[in-house]
DNA sequence: AGATTTCAATCAAACGATTGATTAAGTTTA
DNA sequence: TAAACTTAATCAATCGTTTGATTGAAATCT
């Protein structure tokens, strides 16, 4: 997972390598089914270095959380750059937003690791939930509406508009979580890139279709 | 959960009783945050009961997905009754459906209680996930594609339906999954009538605009 | 500079608590 | 009474955590 050799002490990389299984782990087996040890064996170190490093298990979950928000936030900016101008142009960020989430946690290695431990903290709101709605999930959902607003004329920060974000975000989403259902039905044995092109191409017509009923609701 | 009185053995009550408290506490903490005392504490019996009955924690698991299965088809009904004969009924019977199912995993009782299980083992795809896949998920989304078909014209099993209809689950579903950020987001205490209202309406306003743009793309 | 102390880091080993499962004695049902 | 069922007690295994020993590299002193 980092590109980079290693220009940190020994210490962080033991740090960083107990997140990094512990990520990988709590996704794959939930936190419950996975074991202190079973972490530090991936993670090449020893049991104890857990309490020593984190305090606990518990604290090594938030800080699977927090080096999940500060990474997703390098990767894809915190902040938009310059709002769009035009409806056109706004519909296009959304699309290429879009495709860019599609690719990320349907292909992607490290989407690959987060995804699954993020949904899982969700679905058992555990305790690192506020910290991931916080800095992750918030200011992309409203950065969303904003954009919304201005491909479609609805107010950013109405129900419907949220409710639409939302709906675009499940959609999505559920290409990931419900994986092995789609490959069953689909018959596909795994997820290549030409099925999450058919995948993002289906989710961006959607899109595009939503924006269009949009627009026509607001313009009566 | 269950209405009726019991006109049922004294051993098929504590099964019972056992599958409901294992679906919930299940749903709520996963299956290895579960442990079989604090399920046998929660349906009033003793912890020996459940290998009594089930064979094991694993087997109850098992219990569990099939009671679930039983229980779902019995509510939607295994097949479809006599199909629509024109696109604009297929589009209300969709429209309908999604309605209900809103209705069911956002307010109903039971759905409260299976979804998170089946979400848990859907995200972990554990020993009941076939199971579920095949007397539950399988048989519904085939004729919702084939509703699909009539509604827009779009083959019922070509890829671009079958994703389509992914898309509608998956947005529905994401209001139970992501439950806790929608409250937050849309400052909402708890999901009451008139605000799963409001994500019915908005589910089905992108069912229509999907509707409405596959049957232009298939008329091209 | 060389000897000594300090300290963060890691480790194997062991801790008490809890896990799922089993037993054998008890109770209820038919 | 015989079978079906429930119970408290107990089992080995595993859980998260703590312990005390050991390491090696800085910091301090002579």
């Amino acid at each position: 997972m980092t590109a980079s050799p290693d220009h940190s002490s020994p210490s962080e990389q033991t740090r960083r390598a107990l997140i990094d299984a512990a990520i990988t782990l709590f996704g794959e087996a939930s936190y419950h089914g996975t074991s202190t040890r079973s972490i530090a064996l991936r993670a090449g170190t020893n049991v104890a270095s857990i309490s020593y490093h984190f305090g606990g298990k518990e604290a090594l979950r938030i800080a699977c959380a927090e080096a999940i928000a500060e990474r997703v936030g390098k990767v894809l900016g915190s902040g938009e750059v310059a709002p769009p101008s035009s409806p056109e142009q706004a519909a296009a960020l959304l699309e290429k937003t879009i495709r860019n989430f599609v690719h990320f946690i349907l292909l992607e290695q490290e989407g690959a690791n987060f995804v699954p431990f993020m949904m899982r903290e969700l679905i058992e709101e555990g305790p690192a939930l506020d910290l991931i709605y916080q800095t992750t999930f918030e200011p992309r959902h409203r950065a969303f509406c904003g954009l919304w607003e201005i491909a479609t004329g609805s107010p950013a920060e109405s129900d419907a508009t949220r409710i639409a974000v939302f709906s675009l975000i499940g959609q999505v989403l559920y290409f990931r979580i419900g994986q092995s259902l789609v490959k069953k039905r689909m018959e596909w044995e795994r997820f290549d890139d030409s099925r999450v092109a058919l995948i993002a191409r289906g989710t961006i017509a959607n899109l595009r279709a939503m924006i269009a009923a949009a627009r026509e609701a607001h313009h009566d």
